[in-house]
DNA sequence: TTCGGTTCTCGTCATGTAGT
DNA sequence: ACTACATGACGAGAACCGAA
């Protein structure tokens, strides 16, 4: 993440105390930093007009000594836990309402299988009658 | 009214699977 | 091998309900 260049920060969804810095490296690829609320004077914090309202730019400054990488590093780790979470959320609520979409089929077609089933067991049962009369005249 | 038990809902983690 | 996605399992909190 030496290579950090500006980015752009949203505090709406992060915990209490934490901001997510995005950066776009040099490759063009989309980073992200979790900052700590004290931290984020570490950052030079622009807000250009074509960003959306409630999200800045931010550019990094001097991040070189190795600890400073771990903990770039452990941020990364943190971030990326954090975006499977949200991803997760979502996917399981998908995932919920497939199952409840799939439990509501079954219920209907349990629904038309007894009403057919009746129907059957109604017109087995009068066709027995017409055969007993039947054999009853014979 | 309130307390305890039950059911429902949601978020998270772990794991399996398919696609690249 | 890595990644994204789907889903089961689990725990926490909310909602509901009947008994005292």
């Amino acid at each position: 993440m030496t290579n950090a260049g500006q980015g752009a920060v949203t505090a709406a969804a992060m915990p209490a105390g934490t901001t997510i810095v995005q950066y776009t490296q040099g490759d063009g690829s989309q980073q992200f930093v979790t900052v700590p609320a004290g931290e984020v004077q570490a950052y030079q914090i622009r807000a250009p007009s074509s960003l959306p309202a409630g999200v800045v730019m931010a550019t990094p400054t001097g991040i070189t000594s190795p600890q400073q990488l771990a903990e770039e590093s452990a941020r990364k780790r943190e971030l990326r836990l954090m975006k499977n979470r949200y991803k997760n959320r979502e996917a399981a609520r998908e995932c919920r309402r497939r199952k409840k979409e799939y439990v509501k089929c079954l219920e209907t077609r349990v629904a038309v299988l007894e009403q057919q089933n009746k129907t059957l067991i109604e017109e087995l049962k009068s066709l027995k009658e017409l055969y007993c009369h039947k054999t009853e005249t014979e």
